[in-house]
Order: C-alpha cells, then structure tokens, then sequence
DNA sequence: GCTTGCCGCAAGCAACTGCTTGCATTACCA
DNA sequence: TGGTAATGCAAGCAGTTGCTTGCGGCAAGC
C-alpha cells in the first residue's frame, strides 16, 4: 500500500512511453497518466530518466512462464503451444518493444531490456533442439549440419519476432490468421532441420538419465 | 541545382530523422546538418510536418533492384542472391525503419513508407514461389499445402527482416555470421516446402511459354 | 540598371518541458 | 497530542522547439 503511488507512477510511465517514447513521455504526461501530482514524480524518482530507467528495469523482469516439457513427445505441439504464448506475450507488448528498438541507440539501458525476453526465449528453443537431438529426433548422419539446425532456430523466432510486431502494420504481408500460420511456421521448422516425423524406435532416452546434468551449462 | 538545397535538406532530414525519430528531428538540427538556415527549411517546405512527410514519401520510393530470373534453375542459389540483396538493403536502412516502426501509430504516413517496400519484396517472392511450383520444383500433390507454402514465404521474409533488425542489438540470437545463416534460413526453406531437390524431370517448361501472362496478374 | 526571387542573419514569440521552491494538507506513529 | 513523512497546489525558471518577421545581400533575366 505504501507504495502504492510508485508502482502507479512505474505503470503509468509504460503506458505513455509505449505509446510516445522517450522524448514524448514527459513528466506531465506521466502524471497525469498516474493521476498524481507532476512533483510526486520527482521526489519519488529524482529525474525523469531515473524514472524511465527503473520503468525499463522492471519491464525487463516480466518474464514469460512457458516451458518445453522435459522429453520431447510431440515437438509440433509442444513447440507449437510454446510458440503461442511467445507470440501473445510479444504482442502484448510490441508498443514498448518498438519504442525500445528506436530508443537503442541513444539509450543502451532500452536495448539491454529489449533484447531480455528474446534472448532468454532462444536459449529455452535451443535446448529444446538439444533434446530432441539427444532423443533421436534429428538424426545425428543426417543431412541437415549442426549450424544449419541453429540457423533454423534463430529462423523460427526471427519469424514470430516479426509476425508479432509487424502483422498490425502490414496486413498484405500475412494473409492468414496467428494461429494457422504459427503452426505453419512450427512445421516448416521441424521439417526444415528432419525432424518432422517419428524418430527411429532405438531406445534413446535409457542413455541419458545421467548426461542430462551437461544439458544444463547453457 | 535548382533543387540542390531542397535535395540536401530532404537527405539531411532523414539522416536526422533516422537517428533521432520524429520528435528528436528538431528543425534546428536538420538545418544544420544540411548546412542551410533555419527559416530556408520552413521557406521551403512550410512546416516540420510538411517536410518529414515528403522525406518519408521519397524515402519509400527508394526499391531495391534485385529481382528473380524469369525460369528458376537453381532455387537455393536464386533465392540465396536475393535474400543476399535484401538484407543488405534492410541492414542500411535499419535505423529509419525502426523510428518509422515506433513512429508508425502517431504517423500513419510512416506504417505506408516502412511497409511499402517489405510487402514489395514478399509479392516478388510469392511469385517466384508461383514459378517454382510451376516448374516442377514443389509437387502438386506433396505433403506440403498450399497454405503452409504461402506462411512460408512469410517466415523467410520475417526472419530475414528480425536478422536484418536485431542482429546488431542482440549479439546472444545471431552466433553464426549473416551469409551462412541467409544460406541456412534459404535452404530451411526450401526443405520446408520440399524444394531442395531437383524436381521430377516430366517436362514443366514446354508449356509455360505463354502462360507466364498469367502470372503478372500479382 | 532594375526588378524579382532566393538566401542568410538576427531577433523574437508562444508553447512546451524538466525541474525547483514554498506552503498547506493529510495520514500515521509515538 | 505532537511530530514526521508524504502528498497536493501554485508559481516559476531556464532551456528547447516550431515558426515568424524584418532586413540586407546576391545572382538572373528584362
């Protein structure tokens, strides 16, 4: 309750900084966006870059909460249901995420903010990847290489990065609905790197029980 | 060199504008890159909104000249040599698209200019994918819909439009250099819709000569 | 030579913006 | 009940920003 009027001021400065940027959110906006006086603002943060910094530090705390299941069963719908939140929650915030990516350059705290959930959601994909290798998947002779499989990583988010923040600009550039085309984005992944189909019935997951403390080194 | 000072505050405006957004782009700063007075720029023009408006009106003028040959004959080669040329275009004016993209609620005129030229590119190549499928190269009655080609299209496109964005932001998402993941991202591709192989040697491109006018109809 | 049109220069104006100060009010705790 | 901390309110200040005005210089065309 006591901060109350901290935590109203944090919000209200998201709203008008995914709506107007850094130089566009001014204090009196801020304010009166929080419905407090424009002085609250600074004796409680000092500056408005105190302010917007700390805003930027807190939006870069909101974490997405989804997880790949620890064995692979069914990667389409596994990854599927992964790719779906991943895209609700960039939606969700594809104002700010704008707003950071321009600000970038002049701001290195945005870029560090921006760059958070992305960074934290590839590294859940890849070793997701990981798994399904080491659960006969992907063939380890096959013809897809190693780096081609990690391409095809960065492949996949860099194509629902884009979906969630330019399908409200551009409509001609995605003509079917979110979540016909995730789906479609998910299967030509997994068959882009061989692995759309079952693996080959060798046991593969009675080896690994002890391997999977080298999964963790990230 | 009637227009020369024109010229030379339309480009200083959108090198401005480029760094700093549409608010940072204070006409004071413009005129000086430009190296002209202030009160030119508004003798000129009329108005700060009135110039950027115009700057960003020639600004989606400018296309990119890489096109696909007329018959394919190397898919992952043809594809790989424009994604190449796209990417290259997309990296230079990365910058400008990003204030366009936070820009682009408050400006609707900078959503048209920052589309304009993605949706140019994804038509190009919708209709080279139109060109592959009636050559041979994607079978008609593959395990591939027709549905699944199209959002296929539009990963490649995003995915080399979030490399050509972020790559610079987030060093974590992009490991391997840009030529080999274009490379990796066209052959995933291709694989995708299963059109790495070379299609089945029936004769595809004895009766196409004339009906290549069908394929203008965009 | 003289008009015409474009430009630079200096000055300034009104609105906005980040921030400060002084004072009155309110709520809570000892 | 008195002290303390947080808040609201009004005013203001210096710097920025879009834009205007008035003046003089200067090259081109009649």
């Amino acid at each position: 309750m006591i901060d109350d009027h901290r935590q109203r001021i944090l919000h209200a400065a998201a709203r008008v900084y995914a709506q107007h940027g850094w130089r566009g959110a001014t204090t009196r906006r801020i304010a009166e966006e929080a419905g407090v006086n424009e002085v609250t603002l600074f004796r409680q943060f000092g500056s408005k870059d105190a302010l917007l910094d700390l805003m930027m530090r807190e939006c870069s705390r909101i974490e997405q909460d989804a997880t790949f299941p620890s064995e692979p069963v069914d990667p389409e719908q596994e990854l599927l249901a992964w790719v779906i939140v991943h895209h609700t929650v960039l939606v969700s915030m594809r104002a700010i995420v704008r707003q950071m990516m321009s600000d970038a350059e002049a701001r290195p705290d945005a870029a560090d903010c921006a760059s958070h959930g992305p960074s934290a959601a590839m590294a859940q994909v890849r070793e997701y990847v990981v798994k399904l290798r080491r659960h006969g998947w992907i063939t380890e002779s096959g013809e897809v290489s190693p780096a081609e499989v990690r391409a095809a990583a960065t492949m996949l988010m860099g194509a629902v990065f884009a979906d969630g923040m330019n399908r409200d600009m551009m409509p001609t550039m995605f003509t079917q609905p979110v979540p016909e085309t995730l789906r479609a984005y998910v299967r030509i992944f997994l068959r882009g790197i061989g692995a759309l189909q079952r693996p080959a019935p060798r046991a593969a997951r009675t080896v690994e029980r002890d391997s999977t403390s080298t999964t963790v080194p990230e």
